[in-house]
DNA sequence: ATATCCGAAATCATATACGATCCCGCGTGG
DNA sequence: CCACGCGGGATCGTATATGATTTCGGATAT
């Protein structure tokens, strides 16, 4: 029973695109060519597209058209400074009712991150990296704020080339705030105490991204409009 | 030209109708009834509904239909604090870039609002509050916050009698904060500082809110089910 | 009297069809 | 050579039609 209506599956069909970047932020999404694809009429992949939209990580023109969010660089910091504030807030609030066995799951993935560090596995470090707050989020009495904090994680996810958490000579760093951050959760430290070091942990993580980027990336502004598969 | 799409005059006309309580949380909202009055077809209706849904503000079940979200009194409280979280926040970074004449403003309503105490207008109260908050947030620098901000006053609309932000015995001490908020954006106070006391300022509200609701409220829990019109 | 089953009515979900709008390239005139 | 307008193709927007699912009331059996 309760198969998954085709409006649905459409959504994830192309929401699952965006995610692993085969869609890139510009890219046309033409009704009749997904509905195709998915061997269903029009109409669903209108509501799916429209849902997207509604999150944002689409856009859509009367009469010409869906594309992808192609996603400016001030929205990003936006996006991101948003993200620094609810997640911070987040944290304050699961912090309290967080076992001792989670914190330990918390600190063996940090230990892990640790590790790839000196392996030199950026992909690894930056999976972790979500994990490890995922954990710390478990639980989070405030199911609307963890909803904005997902929400967050997926426009950040649009630009992949952004949401990489791994930044050369950051890194280490990051490790070590995770670290603090346990360590004050475990103290039961106050809970303002707790959210400002999980925000600036997340600035902290913006900032370098955008000096990163300010370093090595040249004047070149690439059009998009690219085509999958 | 440029005429209003069809699906977006449902979606306003919807909207409109849960905004000013005509459509009562619970209601149910019938596909085929609604373009009847709107004299368009079913598939802008259905556009328009799901993406009320993707707003939160209805509630959607396969095969069975939409209806007006019921909001239940702990996720008015998760609302609430997350309204204070981002509203604290979107106030300490608009503080910067209001001018003298922004906060000559601010303080001519809060001067209002004073009257309204003597005068007892409630609703008048209720919506100079929400225009004083709209000045400080004038020139926003991360409109991502804003929307929040937005997307939380909306939420609350749908349960007015709650979003009502007169409460006996804390209106005088909300237009004191006010007050002091901002004088602490003249003063050019730490961003942190002028955070805190705008987020003080809504939790204290919400806990007036749930303290007088305690007071008043019988164990009555009446089931919606209304009928508009 | 109560529980269960059946069928009709209500409503949703989707496909198909057609008209409307926009974009873009080509031709014409300056 | 450039500006302008026109037409065709692509794509969207909506209406209509039909099949699918749920809901609910009433009949029947225990």
């Amino acid at each position: 029973m309760s198969v998954e209506s085709k409006s649905q599956q459409a959504y994830r069909f192309i929401r699952e695109r965006i995610d692993d970047g085969r869609y890139v932020p510009g890219y046309r999404l033409v009704l009749a060519q997904i509905a195709g694809e998915l061997d269903v009429s029009v109409v669903p992949v209108r509501e799916a597209i429209r849902r997207l939209e509604a999150e944002g990580l689409v856009t859509f023109q009367k009469n010409v058209g869906a594309q992808v969010a192609l996603i400016k660089e001030t929205e990003y910091l936006h996006t991101m400074q948003t993200l620094a504030l609810v997640e911070g807030f987040a944290t304050s609030l699961t912090a309290p009712y967080l076992t001792p066995e989670q914190l330990g799951r918390a600190r063996a993935i940090n230990d892990e991150m640790r590790r790839t560090l000196e392996d030199f596995e950026p992909h690894r470090f930056t999976e972790l990296n979500l994990e490890f707050h995922a954990v710390l989020f478990e639980g989070c009495p405030n199911p609307h704020v963890l909803d904005l904090v997902h929400r967050g994680w997926n426009r950040m996810r649009v630009l992949r080339d952004s949401s990489f958490s791994f930044v050369p000579g950051r890194a280490r760093a990051s490790v070590e705030e995770h670290e603090r951050i346990v360590e004050l959760i475990e103290q039961g430290a106050d809970a303002l105490e707790i959210e400002l070091a999980a925000r600036q942990h997340r600035t902290a993580t913006l900032d370098a991204v955008l000096a990163y980027q300010a370093d090595h990336k040249p004047a070149s502004a690439p059009a998009p409009q690219a085509v999958a598969t």
